[in-house]
DNA sequence: CTGTTAGCGCATTCAC
DNA sequence: GTGAATGCGCTAACAG
């Protein structure tokens, strides 16, 4: 029932604890025939290496840690597999924190990693993140940390993110050119770096368009119940938007939501598309058009810098701002069609 | 940039690094003032105790790991989403691993497990574990263990499932009350509890029904292709079935995905129902009926469970085994029709 | 109420 | 090649 260690391998091999830890470790200085003994004897009992003193001892944990907003969203889920691909790779173990968008719980989490609990960090900004001294302190306490798709600029650290504004600019005029005059951008609020991008995206394409409408702008919130009710009243003015641009998952599953309930058909009275990363999206009623991220080669690449700079390796120009492309996937729910 | 330790704020403080220790863990033993200047310079500091140290110390690692098979499912991100939810609760940090499906991986992530690390583990079995040595291991390396969902009888430890064989049954018989006469099963291949569960409830209607056909049962793969094609064969068989019970979430999606590339009318030719925690299944075309597992609940229940254990309080008898009920939600993939 | 001392289990000097 | 001794940073037992 008692763990063993390298004293009882010891005793039980007639040999001193440095020895066997040298031998477990594959040092040059043991003898081919000491080794074998003492791995036959590891082997044997099951002998784990209690990995906090080897911690303590060498001042690195092996653990990696992600910071995450939520999980439930294949966006995030997908990141933490392309994550955990690669820390498998490495033979490292991951902590994962979900901060369910609530500033207090970063800054809390932030400082629970500030004392040698990880060899690094990557972070996805909660939406109440508007100051982020709470990562200086980490990045100060010199821990490696790499931030992805939710950074920020105001703190010089490597970050991985999409090509936000760009795509956005093309999922507006996507809109434009299937006809549409009044187009509408769903985000979730706060000042996150996505946020601004994908809006920014979506006024230039206005502004560039011919039509220039006023921009229709509404800040959703973390709650289904409220962002239906705040497409409900969107839908609801009069003239009414002619599409819906979607800047988070689940503010696109809202859209169809509130379109079911109040009998507007999509796309034929109003146009849809949002960013998504659900395979399911093509099964919609109608096939959802969207904007799909790279999410799990963000995660790969986010940890594969994380461990270049865990392994004091340095790091390309391109690696301490990596921009990677998201695709548009036209569907049925922005075909040009006949209104009913 | 070096971190800073008990030695250093008992030196500057001029009190003994058992003073700091105590008085920064609210010791009764300690005087308030002492209290109050140790905890003033240890915010000024921001110190934070070195982890490895007091886990080394106090053989405990306020550490739990959750082991998936996979985490791009939202049954799966669910489950976390609530274990997360307890651990947070409880201060605890949690590590993720996840299987792929592989036996190997499992193997070693709980070797890996095994001296210290964590202070207790759950997990789901991929559906490549045959053999629980490597649980067995661990439980008797004294690791407070919970098995969820993907679970064992052949190992006495407390596990959380669902009523998988008595809502598979009511599945089917749903089907049969469509006027279904021929319902295939489709699940992952392997021996996993969830499976044979599944597969009992449906193999149960179809014996109890009038019509008692040959079961039609597919064994399906973790790739998409490879199972599109064994349900492309399965809807080009003469004759077709004329409904499928997806036992796991992407075989429905896979179904759909066939379906719409034969052209097959969902429900007039063929009836589709399916485990499924996604949000989005109601907006399918059509919405798809769905056997809804308590994911949230059995995360956080699994987590309290083990908590409990963990904190070595007595198990209440229906602890040691605890069965949530799933929901079966009837939508338009399953509605009588007339065939096309 | 506070200080001294002794490990937790391991890796790393430094001896021999 | 191997062993003995030291300390990572912390907590706890024991004094006083």
């Amino acid at each position: 029932m008692d763990n063993i260690n390298l004293k009882m391998l010891a005793k039980e091999l007639n040999l001193a604890v440095s020895t066997v830890s040298r031998a477990l470790r594959d040092s040059y200085e043991i003898s081919q025939e000491t080794k074998d003994r003492v791995r036959a004897l590891a082997e044997k009992l099951g002998f784990q290496p209690n990995p906090h003193a080897s911690s303590l001892r060498q001042h690195k944990s092996k653990t990696i840690a992600v910071i995450l907003p939520e999980i439930e969203n294949n966006f995030f889920s997908q990141v933490m597999n392309g994550v955990e691909s690669i820390a498998q790779e490495k033979s490292y173990h991951v902590l994962i924190y979900l901060t369910h968008e609530d500033y207090n719980k970063e800054k809390n989490f932030l400082q629970l990693l500030r004392n040698g609990r990880v060899d690094g960090l990557m972070i996805s900004f909660s939406n109440t993140t508007a100051n982020f001294e709470h990562l200086e302190a980490c990045k100060n306490a010199g821990i490696p940390i790499v931030m992805f798709d939710r950074v920020s600029d105001k703190i010089d650290l490597p970050k991985i993110i999409t090509d936000d504004a760009e795509i956005s600019f093309e999922a507006t005029e996507h809109l434009l050119k299937k006809g549409c005059k009044r187009i509408a951008f769903l985000s979730i609020s706060g000042t996150l770096s996505i946020t601004s991008g994908r809006k920014a995206g979506y006024l230039k394409a206005l502004e560039k368009s011919k039509i220039k409408h006023t921009p229709l702008v509404a800040e959703c919130s973390p709650y289904d119940e409220q962002n239906r009710q705040t497409i409900r009243k969107l839908l609801q003015k009069n003239p009414r938007p002619d599409a819906i641009f979607a800047a988070v998952e689940k503010l696109a599953i809202n859209t169809y939501e509130v379109c079911n309930e109040l009998g507007i058909n999509i796309p034929g009275q109003l146009k849809v598309v949002g960013f998504s990363n659900s395979q399911a999206a093509a099964l919609f009623n109608p096939s959802l058009s969207t904007v799909v991220q790279p999410a799990y080669d963000i995660g790969r690449m986010a940890c594969s810098i994380l461990f270049k700079i865990i392994e004091k390796k340095m790091l390309l120009p391109n690696e301490k701002k990596l921009v990677l492309r998201s695709k548009l996937e036209e569907r049925c729910s922005t075909t040009r069609g006949h209104k009913l």
